[in-house]
DNA sequence: CAGTGGTCTAGACCACGCT
DNA sequence: GCGTGGTCTAGACCACTGT
């Protein structure tokens, strides 16, 4: 063991819980406990700092949160291996369209293609909910088609989201297929093949912890936030999808933005 | 109190306190205990439920880190107040550009006038480091300038960012001086009155748990992850500024892009 | 089996807000 | 002063991993 602990002081400020957390995070941050090492057991920094079993308990739920360590029974707590980050760029849309149509948004996400992942998907016909409702423009009472997907790779979930599509779209069409296997392109692709031509795309980000649910889902550990994008494509000035939230691993995902300015005039 | 909680079971294979943290979480997201309102005292949960003080703590705790409810001594648990959300758009830079140059990206991101925040930098001139060496194109060894800077509205710190240009391209201009003042234009401005036209802008966007140091300077509840966009400024080919990080509170920032399709060839 | 982390208990003391 | 949440202790039992 190359690094030492100091003794805990009682008059600190600080409580003696988070003056070890602040001890070991220094550690783990400075490399000094490089990822994938075990920081030293639960018993034996009880003994060596002299405090109860629960403080040091403490200790570690707090750099839990933070996302630094993963703890296992029988074996240890180890700090955290940085996670191979796929980085989703906005240029996924403008590629699906120069002529290779061999990838959608999540595939040229990812890198991979067609036959290496899955996506599973699950279809209502519903009253538009409050949020879409306004997003699409659509009149009350007006009805939509709501797709809830999972998007797998290796099996294990990579992407959770609910789409909707005013049903007046897309009442009758292949979309409305729930055996429908994904198709080349992705939803832009689809959506053109009706006839929408999709010009413009918002992308609204945000994050935040995710709910247990998604966690569950997409093995998401403790201490790390989801990015969930709410998404508009419009054809012209009509709105014909809305992407309420895909929801992401931020400890494996990055979304790449490219803006070009337009010159002064 | 309108509603009531259901007796924990020993037998579940859900441990007490996650028990209680989901009996807990369902009334908070269904609005039977709505934002601003308090939970039930720990001492009537530990009374009601007939468990231990920590077990009802190691409850709150969780829900803590899932950013529902905020712990005041003295006065209770509370569920969490939807804070007003802050749309920072990527139009922020092309806006710079129309003519009215009296906002820069972080005044049109909040919405507030020139004077009602403030920033607070701090200057170096360190050798590259090696993400900075690799994303503005630089040798060995070359020097940038290291712009740290807080940005305030209201007295409370709202981004935290480092920037980084290569100091052959501002030595001995204005963006040297330590005691400047903010630019109406923001940084886009500075660069181009060096005749620096920044055509291009890369946007990675991450999200994590802060620091605490960030979670203290930006006021970051428990369970509120970051923001963090790493961007690039491109003038034609060349790489002439690196935010290396912009920290934003996720719990006030929404980003939002707007990606523009080419039509089909 | 010994060693790891996870949960729970009972009891103590402290810091803070309100009346 | 009383009720709130925050920290800490000592001790117990369980669940999992390795030898």
């Amino acid at each position: 063991m190359p690094y030492s602990l100091t003794a805990l002081d009682p008059m600190d400020s600080r409580s003696l819980s988070t003056q070890l957390a602040d001890q070991l995070r220094d550690l783990i941050t400075s490399g000094e406990i490089p990822p994938g090492e075990p920081l030293p057991a639960q018993s034996e920094l009880k003994a060596t700092l002299d405090v109860s079993d629960n403080t040091v308990r403490a200790a570690m739920a707090q750099l839990r949160s933070e996302g630094l360590i993963d703890a296992h029974r029988g074996k240890g707590v180890f700090v955290r291996q940085p996670q191979v980050v796929r980085h989703v760029s906005s240029t996924r849309y403008s590629k699906q369209r120069d002529g290779q149509h061999n990838t959608s948004a999540f595939t040229s996400d990812l890198g991979v293609m067609w036959d290496q992942y899955s996506v599973e998907s699950t279809f209502r016909q519903v009253k538009a909910p409050a949020l879409v409702s306004e997003l699409l423009q659509l009149g009350d009472e007006e009805l939509v088609l709501e797709r809830f997907s999972v998007m797998r790779a290796g099996n294990i979930a990579q992407q959770v989201r609910s789409s909707y599509f005013p049903l007046s779209l897309v009442k009758g069409t292949p979309m409305m297929d729930p055996n429908r296997q994904p198709v080349p392109g992705g939803v832009i692709a689809e959506l053109e093949a009706l006839g929408l031509v999709v010009t413009t795309i918002d992308e609204e980000v945000q994050a935040r912890m995710p709910t247990p649910t998604e966690a569950h889902l997409l093995r998401i550990p403790a201490g790390v936030p989801v990015l969930a994008v709410t998404r508009v494509g419009w054809a012209g000035e009509r709105p014909v999808e809305l992407v309420s939230e895909m929801v992401l691993p931020a400890d494996r995902i990055r979304l790449h933005y490219r803006i070009e300015l337009q010159p002064t005039r």
